[in-house]
DNA sequence: AAGTCTGTGTTCGCTGGCAAACATAGGGTT
DNA sequence: AACCCTATGTTTGCCAGCGAACACAGACTT
């Protein structure tokens, strides 16, 4: 058993002690006027809300586990209410890097299944949470009311391809203590706690980068006391010195993903 | 005069004999039924191109000028007919790579325009031609319409996505021999020639590395008889070779193009 | 023709990170 | 307790490409 996935997590990984279990419990929006923590959901109008909410269904986030499969057509579209997703270029022979993060401010799968088109890129499960899902199709309906759902998602491509350019960028610029620090930061930003619980390795196949040279990176964050690692486990001890071994493109993130709030 | 323009290009480099001048005269549609070159354009129908052929305006697309500024807000919208575009991310300390190409099947500034937001990256023009352009405020004005324009819209989104995506992975793990093949072959494809008219500089600004980088890599290629290099004019001698030099990028974004055009 | 600027050819030391090991420790299983 | 698997710590050789020069040649200007 534990049989070692492709990326890095465990299959064990979320129950069986080596990150804690997960922190929210399954909300009972189905059965009240509750909206979910996903804040796509939680901005919509009643009137939408009503039509799509019979449509939903709620699943854990498996850290390790591909919710969306590069080069297939797409499913289902999620909403992440907490946790966070990773969306994985893949290369040919193996490579892969992060070319965006998906937490519960945003929604993944959208993009494929408004034009049912199959997904450029892989969507994995980087930290556990849950998440609303509905089926694509019932996506489609929804959005060929012509509500504000359209409006989300355009203001989410928007998103989804900041993200993206600014990757293009990172990449070839920025070298790993920068784009390590960068990574953590973010993710810490969207799990809202400064406790994060991922494997060196899995943060190593987003940045695109050997598993020792994370190891490296961290040790010295470490050392500066800006970081304390544990199995499975970084906890950020000083946000502000973090911030200052990170490259711009956390600042740049953090505009973007502001703009596209303020948008609302 | 003859100003060195920030990136590689020379502002004397269309008229003066660098290159050869535009070899499309300005088209005369706006008085006839005649469609413009470009895609998106020609694919509108009656209904919406008689609406929007009255907003469109076009002009020369001179090589190194910055037709669309980061960070600011987008006031026009172009289409272009011959001759291509970059879409370029700039880092705070000058570093810039592209992020995106496009041609005459895809627009710029769309994205932008549409929101009234600012724009997330650098339009440059790196091979000169024609564009028909329009304001933002008119396209918007289209868009309300609710004709088939948003239709178009999206699919443009998506085709900048993947290209952006496809960027982030190929400038993290190929080389640089790998990335000027990918990126010579895509330019070939777009303007619909294997004469390219391009600096060594601009390539190196594209692909994010030095001029140099770029002079060696195509020495290697020269020396092997897969293109010909003359004094700002690159041209491909033998398309297949390059491919096989290329790393497996070019290959992926002609097929999200690819899917992008089936997809009509 | 001379002068000047731009574009290209070439070299060289340095370094970040790749590629590939091997060692050790945490945590679960039996 | 013994065992096993996974995660982390650490090292070493190696190389692509950076960073920085310098030289030469094409093409325009005067």
């Amino acid at each position: 058993m534990a049989t070692v996935m492709s990326n890095g997590h465990s299959a064990t990984s979320l129950t069986k002690g080596l990150r804690p279990p997960v922190q929210h419990r399954l909300d009972g929006w189905q059965n009240s006027a509750t909206r979910p923590r996903n804040q796509v959901l939680a901005s919509l109008p009643a009137e939408v809300w009503g039509r799509i909410a019979p449509h939903l269904n709620q699943s854990l986030l498996i850290p390790g586990k591909v919710i969306i499969h590069e080069g297939r057509p797409v499913d289902h579209v999620y909403f992440p209410n907490c946790g966070l997703l990773s969306l994985v270029m893949c290369g040919r022979s193996g490579e892969r890097v992060e070319a965006g993060l998906s937490g519960r401010e945003c929604m993944a799968g959208g993009f494929e299944a408004m034009g049912e088109a199959s997904a450029i890129s892989r969507a994995t499960v980087q930290i556990a949470g849950t998440s609303c899902w509905m089926s694509a199709e019932a996506f489609r309906t929804e959005l060929s009311w012509a509500g504000c759902l359209q409006e989300h998602l355009l203001r989410y491509f928007q998103w989804q391809l900041a993200q993206a350019a600014q990757y293009a960028l990172c990449n070839r610029f920025h070298c790993v203590e920068e784009r390590l620090a960068r990574w953590l930061l973010r993710a810490s930003d969207h799990v809202e706690n400064s406790e994060i619980f991922i494997t060196h390795e899995a943060i190593a196949q987003m940045l695109g980068t050997r598993r020792s040279g994370v190891t490296v990176a961290l040790s010295t964050l470490e050392v500066a006391g800006i970081v304390n690692c544990g199995r499975g486990r970084i906890t950020i001890l000083d946000h502000a010195a973090l911030r200052s071994h990170a490259c711009e493109c956390y600042d740049a993130l953090r505009k973007h993903e502001h703009r596209l709030r303020g948008n609302v």
